[in-house]
DNA sequence: CTGTATCCGCTGAGATACTG
DNA sequence: CAGTATCTCAGCGGATACAG
């Protein structure tokens, strides 16, 4: 957060349940696989195994973890088809639409400075260590 | 990420330069005190025992790493006064305040979206279980 | 096809104690 | 004051196997 008073977070507590939603929401943010899956979503609902073609790197595993995560917070829709064999669709909600806008903008200004934070690590790491 | 293309991630590569820098990027976002130094950070420089206090919660190793983290990649410049005691001055960067604009967008985001979010964990919460 | 269940190694993070 | 060094434990996430 930049300025915590725009949030109406003045003096920081960390039990305050804002702060608590605020926090998981980042966190959302940062783990590994949602902002991606959200991605490839935004251009439209995929199938369980589309999905898992689209991101090979991904197990079964966390894909179900990751949208089931995805799906309690609303920004998700899971349709179930119940043919045989089974047919599941996800589609982002209007809730996950409008993540996009925010996270976009996160991700361009990563683009933007991807070199300056390279940089910035090359000199870091070589001015202060030889750590072995 | 919303808009792949708009990043230059027509099809997602997870080897790819750009995809780690901006992944990495999301995850620094993502991660538990990052986001909160920086936030007070932008009101002004601070002593590391200052920010200790400013957040009770966090534990003396946890602040440490995460201010050597910043400071690798660019974002907060650390100043040592050899005095004794020594004094150490931690201060966001050009590049650190310029974090700002998209990270405070997406709290932002996140404030004005909690009661969904909280009303969706409900609904699901409630309509998928009774875990025991 | 779309999951769930298990096992398991790696890392994140707290508590505590010690140093310049 | 401002760290570093260990120890420890919990949880994430991968691989694999099984199920509806």
């Amino acid at each position: 957060m930049a300025g915590l008073p725009e949030l109406g977070l003045e003096q920081f507590d960390p039990e305050s349940a804002r702060c608590q939603g605020v926090s998981g929401v980042l966190q959302r943010v940062g783990d590994k696989w949602s902002v991606l899956i959200v991605a490839i979503l935004a251009a439209g609902p995929r199938r369980f195994s589309q999905l898992r073609r689209e991101i090979p790197a991904i197990s079964q595993r966390m894909l179900t973890l990751t949208l089931r995560s995805l799906e309690r917070d609303g920004l998700v829709s899971r349709t179930v088809t119940p043919t045989i064999p089974p047919r599941v669709d996800y589609e982002l909600t209007t809730l996950g639409h409008s993540l996009q806008q925010p996270v976009l903008a996160l991700a361009q200004w990563a683009v933007a400075h991807l070199p300056e934070i390279a940089e910035a690590q090359a000199r870091f790491d070589t001015t202060r260590e030889r750590p072995r």
